[in-house]
DNA sequence: CTACGTGTTCGAGCGCACTCTAAGTCAAGA
DNA sequence: TCTTGACTTAGAGTGCGCTCGAACACGTAG
């Protein structure tokens, strides 16, 4: 598989591709006689592994951290299996402050909901907004 | 209350409390005779509201376009509880991707848990990785 | 033979959201 | 009076994760 096709498959774009295998995000590839990359389809289960990783929020430099120890091979594992742990964490503590917002934003929401006659004007309730004076530079003379 | 104070309250610094006031996000605030903002603590409020537009991923340039809805004031209110409605349901399939990542993560992990005899390393099942080759420029003569 | 499409490399550029620096101002306490 | 420290401004710099451009190399179809 050339890297155009990996790309329609991945959902990455051919630069994205290079600038992973760059970084070392992905291995560096196999290339044909004429110096082009290409791909068994395996490489797609670890970008699908590294899609996960970007969608929960994890760092390039630690899925980095994760790629890197994987090359090392056998006697890592712990230490892989702690990072995903930790970053499970964090992605479920990330997801119960979202439900919290989705409340609060029911509930903002909610206000503007309130019969339109009662309310007109929910946002009332907060500060009073003020735009810069143009012009006028402040009371100080300069 | 100065910057200072507002900086410690919000958790924002005050460089980025000035930054916001700069760029919209929030209104012009009143200075003292010596130009010093001095803050009324309804501005909490709000700080609070953008930090939980912030959490839930919402661009900075929503932000602002919720901020001008609100300082056009009423006759908005059907658009900003609209662009509201579309952010909550934006949180909303995120929050569904983030679960479904977790699902396949404790798969993972699991992976790792299975008996360390039998499973020396779970990633085997992943292709093998490689490194550039340092120096050879590959089968290219240049 | 030539044109085209797809690939290659290196390196610069971009959008976002801050974050910091420099140089100056001011009020209050020792 | 002097010093300290919290503030002011305009503008430059940072880190992240791409994204793009330029110039060149192949291989195949016409």
């Amino acid at each position: 598989m050339k890297i155009g096709e990996l790309a329609k498959r991945s959902g990455l774009t051919a630069h994205t591709i290079r600038y992973y295998e760059r970084i070392g995000l992905l291995p560096y590839a196999d290339r044909d006689r004429s110096s082009r990359r290409d791909y068994d389809a395996s490489i797609l289960v670890w970008i699908e592994f590294l899609g996960r990783l970007k969608t929960t929020g994890m760092p390039i430099r630690d899925m980095l951290l994760y790629a890197e120890l994987r090359d090392r091979g056998s006697g890592t594992e712990a230490e892989r299996r702690a990072l995903l742990e930790r970053h499970r964490e964090s992605v479920r503590a990330h997801v119960d402050e979202l439900n919290a917002c989705l409340l609060a934003l029911d509930t903002k929401i909610g206000g503007y909901a309130e019969t339109e006659q009662r309310m007109k004007d929910y946002d009332a309730t907060l500060p009073e907004r003020r735009r810069k004076p143009v012009g006028a530079r402040s009371a100080r003379t300069r």
